[in-house]
DNA sequence: CCGATCGATACGTACAGCCTATCGATCATG
DNA sequence: CATGATCGATAGGCTGTACGTATCGATCGG
């Protein structure tokens, strides 16, 4: 059996005419007679009554006339789920983003965007720290990710990044802190105050990128407490355990008991990234251009 | 598109192998490239990434096998479902029965054999007087009925009558009624009496033959009341409004009210008959088949 | 009774799908 | 690093089959 076949079958039983039918079809009579004789023989099932004067569905030509259509209408939505997945406008999409990505307006906009754009990509977007973002879109297990990294991060050739941001670095202190709202406050003087800082496993790198920073402007910072994530962080920046460091996209969590400071220092700056194979599959490969265009 | 290319793509797709997959689908490997290739072109897809060493599933590739594989399952199903049809495996069958079919043992048996023999077929039954039932056949609105006829009814040529039992008529009187248990009663003294018999619109010709058979008899029946259904009948019998003469097979309806005295006439004789189209759909061959062979 | 209609049959043809043979690229191995 | 094995792509020839034209046989209306 072949969709010839079905879609003869389908034309003869709509007409109820071999001509008409074979005219529709493009083709003459006697090959459609011979493909619908065919198709009976094969089935081994009698589908058309026909005299010279009259053609008319048997019960099983009228249940096979169902399960026929089902069926082409079932190829042509094949065709069209691959067509479509090819061009990147159906399947998943998953995202991972580290904490301080959904804060990030332009991260925001690009996702908001992109689902306008391609609503039937089903997106997972899921809490990663960065260098795990690398090892799970090596492992197939994340399509894209965004990470923080003050420079390129260093990525194996199959992996490539863009850079969609690039800010500058504040202190968060206490309203009542020394530093709070000091004019030109460097990073060295930030660097003499005790730090709440993420632990390491969690923050993806940024806090050996601050010590490095520190350390490059001549001061040894010092932990007050380690925490895992930015509410803790903030929190006990409020609560005066000590001060920290963040980026500025962060400023847009305002609290009572927090005050953001610029820092003057050049290197104060950091940047997000969007990770991705370079051989991405096609939707991943429309979200990096979306997120390039918006946050580009 | 056919067939093929999705049998094809399918097994190709599983193997991840080309020449693996050509053996199994009984081909030699390089019409299998090709046919994979033009698969591709059609579509407009790559669906297979393809080195000398590997071959793998695009992502497009992967979404198109869940759709061949839907596909082919219909088609499948379509032919399945075309085979079960014509044998009446599926499918609808209509049976119309007048109002004392459903007490004949016979009858009910025959339904219950082919709903266990035939689990697939929806079964619609419905109460239909014996003459509109010969009317709703011939307008395709039901495949069989069953009817009561003293004879054999008179039928158009496309139809055809089995009769599936035969059986004597009763007196059905209230215990008290000079009739009750008379032995060797005959029709012409129970014409002698008040009779409750059905409306002729209702009754299927049974009031009319009764009539005719107590005319030969030489007695001239009177109506004492006519009603519309068996329990109308019987209760008003019971309740001395008049006697009623019944199919034997009513008796399986007893009530403290109501005996049922045997009439000795040899004419005294009704019969079910199972009427269908001659032309009749496979479920309706089958159910014919099913009747004759318990009820007959 | 005759012509028109319509599906089936007969038969020739062109193309497409399959075959075998071979190539080119990639990878494992000594 | 050279060599052989593996595997998909390509080339070219052959055959089956789907389609075309011509015609037949049956049925129905006028």
């Amino acid at each position: 059996m072949e969709f010839r076949h079905l879609r003869y079958f389908v034309q003869v039983a709509e007409d109820l005419h071999f001509a008409r039918a074979a005219a529709r079809l493009g083709i003459s009579q006697p090959p459609l007679s011979q493909q619908i004789r065919q198709l009976e023989d094969e089935l081994g099932v009698r589908l058309l009554d026909r005299t010279s004067r009259r053609v008319t569905l048997t019960y099983a030509g009228g249940m096979f006339l169902d399960a026929a259509r089902r069926t082409l209408a079932e190829a042509d939505k094949a065709a069209t789920v691959a067509r479509r997945a090819a061009s990147g406008e159906l399947g998943e999409l998953r995202v991972g983003f580290n904490a301080s990505a959904p804060f990030i307006p332009q991260v925001a906009a690009a996702i908001h965007a992109y689902r306008l754009r391609y609503p039937d990509v089903q997106l997972a977007l899921s809490e990663v720290a960065g260098p795990a973002q690398v090892t799970a879109i090596l492992a197939d297990a994340l399509d894209v990710g965004f990470l923080r990294s003050a420079a390129a991060p260093a990525l194996p050739p199959e992996l490539t990044a863009t850079r969609i941001l690039r800010e500058r670095l504040v202190v968060a202190t206490r309203p009542d802190h020394p530093l709070a709202g000091r004019a030109g406050l460097r990073l060295a003087d930030a660097a003499a105050h005790p730090l709440v800082v993420y632990a390491s496993d969690r923050s993806g790198g940024f806090t050996e990128e601050l010590f490095a920073l520190m350390r490059a402007s001549g001061a040894e910072p010092r932990i007050a407490q380690t925490v895992r994530e930015v509410s803790t962080l903030l929190g006990l920046v409020a609560a005066g355990v000590g001060i920290t460091v963040v980026a500025e996209s962060l400023c847009a969590l305002q609290s009572a008991g927090l005050v953001y400071t610029s820092l003057a220092d050049d290197s104060a700056v950091s940047a997000m990234w969007l990770v991705h194979a370079a051989a991405s599959p096609p939707a991943a490969a429309n979200f990096v251009a979306i997120v390039t265009e918006v946050a580009g």
